[in-house]
DNA sequence: GCGGTTTGTTTAGTTGCGGCACAAATTCAG
DNA sequence: CTGAATTTGTGCCGCAACTAAACAAACCGC
């Protein structure tokens, strides 16, 4: 019973630690100079600088150096630190219920291109996601920048680690589609450098909206969006996204929050799943529904078009008061310093905010937590720029191991 | 606008730094030998050496290096590692509603000494953390072992930073009290060295299992237990406990379990906290409750005497399917690899354990999620134990500046 | 007793980074 | 315009934590 089977996991990845925490700083927006490098990193200026000069040779970064760019305090101005604009991207590609999307996103969240592809999307994942790959790989060629890895966007809870869309019922995927591995080999085929990961759209939202939007700061970031039918939620903690042990955590769609409501195909009833969406929405606005793939668009013109019509405002408030009562649970079991709220949420946060917060605090337990931010989510494109930051991620990590 | 109002942060946490892992891989009993303690931290077997036995003359743990102590395979022996018998303890209190007790534990979770301390709990947080810090103090005299830090579990939220207990209601406490100020200054002035610590028994009680108990080895736990009354859960997420952005993180008390269930004080009704907690179980079973501060004892007895009774089946049959719901709704939101179950509901798990893991499996989205594995808790006095992991953590994060 | 195996130990680098001293670039006071 | 004050960038030294490699020690089976 010596020792273990492993004999000496080497530890190559030594390359300079500050390096990867460094790079972050500047993605996120945190350190606009080497000054703050030097203070948010926590390090002497001859380290800041030697970490700043690295990145900047690897091509990730620019060092600006001439005087005279920054004013207004005294002491001699510190360098500026900036994304290099033609440095390497990320490839992103995002599938839903109207159609898919590619671009090219470098560090910072920058759109560098984007393919619209306006294609309706097929009951095949293989055949969807092959040309949204296509899609990717020609605006690679055209660019002609470096590529670091493809991120991938499912309207879909994904298994880890086998990668598998467990519900993509919404655009008529089978579950349990083996949606990593099918993007992996397309990427690969396609000729496209580097890994290639697979995630939630909420969740990759979140992580963008964290990194470069309404969520930018917060420790505990709560994300909940609807998209065209059911809810999905995410939570960005300490800046990581959080999966759970095998991917599935924040299926926060059946939660319960009305208790004589309808009933939910997961046995109960009344769930936030069936109770604040765009169909919910809409029948309780005593509407027609229109075709699936565009309920969200439907729904939102009529909130933000016919909210003096007293059918619609009813509506609006019944579904405030239960999306309120699921925030408050959610804000009982997380206890998050932040939410933000996209799709239709987001539109009902913008009709009536206060009537909003008010239901979270009067329902949550403590006035402390009751009183946590709620804001609209303000990244155009948040998950097709969360995608990018999957494939982000082990440069940001480990610069030199990444880029080697 | 240039750097930031902080000078220079010095960074003096230099000193070893494998010495903070290496101890809690002895600590939580994963580094039985050197050996293991060297591939386990990933370095060379030299470093491994030099960090045991700079642990070793710390006086913090025992290096085993006589031969023939370990056999089984072949090669050379390595030394054992085990946790020092007369080393330095912390102190770890706990008030709960039906008295208060003391204790000093050593690391790895070993009781060195206890006082049970079963007076009546008053509503004077200030009298009672007094009593039962000179129950500790006397305790520490007695056994004249160095004293690392102190930590106190209390059977309520406490928010952070203010450290003010915000639902001690079944103790009778005022709710906002400053348990932990009051905790620090008691312990200060009782001459006991060290920092001091207040933590939610439940997350208290979910830490130790984690490191010394039935949640060895999970990355995701997920805690979920009664005492007498109401319902309290916690969150142990790689190694830390997670307690959101205030401390207030898993109370999950008022998750709806049961839409036409009896009124709850937040609110709404049919909430967890009503429905699963032994006054419950009591009231379902159609006896008398007793007095507030044996109802645990009561109701656990009762389903272990009396489960052929129709009556007390049909009552935990109820139970369980209550719990089982509100687990499948954390599992689904938090999505832990393994939950453990205490007081009440641990019990119900012993007396129906295919019933519950049914109803959870049911009620869990995914099937995947839904084998989860439901264990009960295993240590005695986990909350005490936990309280002294608080106490022990700044040490077993770094043991040279916290011995210092 | 002898190879094979696994582990402990010693020695000699390697390196990331702190500490320090000094140079450079700006503001402000006069 | 000049000089002091302030803040930042840069070069150099040294420490301390670690790796790598070679060797010694303690077990196994034959």
């Amino acid at each position: 019973m010596n020792g273990k089977v492993s004999t000496t996991r080497t530890k190559l990845e030594r390359g300079r630690s500050a390096l990867g925490p460094a790079l972050e700083l500047v993605h996120t927006g945190r350190a606009p100079t080497r000054a703050v490098l030097t203070s948010e990193l926590g390090v002497t200026r001859a380290t800041a600088g030697a970490v700043a000069a690295e990145l900047e040779a690897l091509g990730l970064i620019r060092v600006d150096s001439r005087p005279g760019s920054a004013a207004g305090s005294q002491g001699r101005p510190s360098h500026r630190l900036s994304v290099r604009e033609s440095g390497p991207v990320a490839i992103a590609a995002q599938v839903h219920a109207d159609g898919f999307r590619a671009a090219l996103v470098g560090l910072g969240g920058r759109l560098v291109a984007t393919a619209p592809g306006c294609v309706t999307v097929t009951a095949d994942p293989a055949q969807v996601i092959g040309e949204v790959v296509d899609d990717c790989a020609r605006l690679l060629r055209d660019s002609g920048l470096r590529c670091v890895g493809a991120g991938l966007a499912v309207p879909s809870a994904v298994a880890e680690p086998e990668g598998t869309a467990l519900n993509p019922l919404h655009i008529a995927w089978p579950a349990g589609a083996p949606v990593s591995e099918i993007f992996a080999d397309c990427v690969r085929e396609a000729g496209i450098p580097g890994p290639a990961f697979t995630g939630n759209d909420v969740n990759l939202a979140a992580l963008a909206e964290h990194r470069h939007g309404a969520g930018r700061g917060a420790q505990h970031l709560l994300c909940v969006a609807t998209g065209h039918r059911g809810v999905g939620g995410a939570l960005v903690l300490d800046g990581r996204l959080h999966t759970g042990s095998s991917g599935l955590a924040l299926e926060v769609g059946h939660l319960t929050v009305n208790p004589e409501g309808r009933p939910c195909h997961c046995g109960g009833r009344g769930c936030l799943d069936v109770e604040t969406d765009p169909l919910a929405f809409l029948v309780a606005a005593r509407r027609e529904p229109g075709p699936e793939e565009s309920l969200l668009k439907q729904a939102g013109d009529l909130l933000r078009t016919e909210y003096e019509d007293a059918a619609v405002r009813g509506a609006a408030e019944e579904l405030i008061d239960r999306l309120g009562l699921g925030l408050a649970g959610l804000v009982n079991i997380l206890n998050p310093d932040r939410i933000i709220l996209g799709g239709l949420h987001r539109a009902l946060l913008d009709a009536d905010p206060e009537r909003l917060r008010a239901v979270v605090a009067d329902r949550s337990l403590w006035g402390r937590s009751g009183s946590v931010p709620i804001l609209p989510c303000t990244l155009d494109h948040n998950s097709l720029v969360g995608a990018a930051e999957l494939a982000w991620q082990p440069v940001l990590d480990d610069p030199l191991a990444a880029l080697a």
